[in-house]
DNA sequence: AACGACCCCAACCGCAGACAC
DNA sequence: GGTGTCTGCGGTTGGGGTCGT
């Protein structure tokens, strides 16, 4: 399409950033806010490309990063929202999950740390399934099924009691408490910005087991309606990632197939 | 101490989507 | 609808740090 550069390469700054590049980023960001970064590195007085601004203010010098090393909830989570999520906004919808963290820096986590976790532990960190495993393979099943929402954003399954499944829904919160936009659905996580990702829209739950509940049925149900869609998936951790049940495992089966415990709502496709 | 191998992560690059005109 | 520009994203790189020999 014959793009002009984003900046003048002939006259920036490459490589490491100054702690003085730094103080003129954040003193400016400060003052007037993020705006355009096109402009911003002359409005700056910075001899670096928009982008490269942007990139250091949103990975490194934005007040509410949350540095250190990952939980492991933090790593469980990225784990299964990873399973869950194609390429597109892969990584800014998981940071999107995890508040204080960036996209760049879940996928420099999940490069150098998960991806061998998860190697060894047999599991190919691409598709999630057990490495050199037949029975794995058919184990994960994700179901789709109509959703609705409450008038305060809670989500509930068509067909399902509304306050069956939000006791439900309530168990989601070790996630869910940690970010604000829960009642509004075209918000990105985390980040106050409408969802705009145009092929899918995630409002996405992770839940403890809810076998007794009767209401919510774990069974993989092949169901899926224009526009709207919700996956309601039993597997617990160890069976959702491919490993041998273990003694604690209370998933469900149906047909041979153990169904999944990761509880995604709302996801709307094209 | 010196060297190489490996690891980690900040930063870069190119692309695609959103947006303005 | 077409075109150009900007922003945001995922994939990749490279340099500094750490570890093992």
């Amino acid at each position: 399409m014959g793009r002009s550069p984003c900046c003048e390469k002939a006259h920036t700054n490459k490589g490491a950033w100054t702690k003085e590049e730094d103080d003129r980023l954040t003193a400016y960001i400060k003052a007037h806010g993020e705006g355009c970064w096109r402009s911003l590195p002359k409005a700056a007085g910075l001899l670096r490309c928009g982008k490269s601004c942007r990139l250091r203010w949103i990975n490194y010098l934005r007040p509410d990063l949350k540095r250190g090393n990952f939980s492991d909830e933090e790593d469980e989570l990225i784990i299964k929202l990873h399973s869950l999520l194609g390429n597109k906004r892969r990584w800014s919808l998981i940071a999107g999950r995890l508040p204080g963290r960036t996209d760049n820096e879940i996928k420099n986590y999940w490069n150098t740390h998960i991806r061998r976790k998860l190697t060894s532990r047999g599991i190919d960190p691409v598709t999630h399934r057990a490495i050199n495993s037949d029975h794995a393979a058919s184990n994960i099943t994700i179901s789709f099924e109509t959703a609705q929402r409450d008038d305060k954003g809670a989500v509930f399954r068509r067909g399902a009691e509304p306050t069956k499944v939000a006791a439900a829904a309530a168990a989601i919160t070790h996630v869910d408490h940690h970010h604000h936009h829960r009642s509004n659905p075209q918000m990105d996580w985390g980040q106050g910005k409408p969802l705009k990702c145009p092929d899918l829209n995630l409002d996405l739950c992770i839940s403890p087991p809810s076998h007794e509940d009767p209401m919510v049925d774990t069974k993989p149900v092949v169901k899926r309606e224009a526009g709207v869609g919700v996956g309601v998936v039993g597997l617990c951790f160890s069976c959702s990632m491919g490993l041998p049940r273990s003694v604690e495992c209370k998933c469900s089966s149906f047909m041979g197939l153990r169904t999944a415990m990761l509880d995604f709502r709302s996801i709307e496709m094209k």
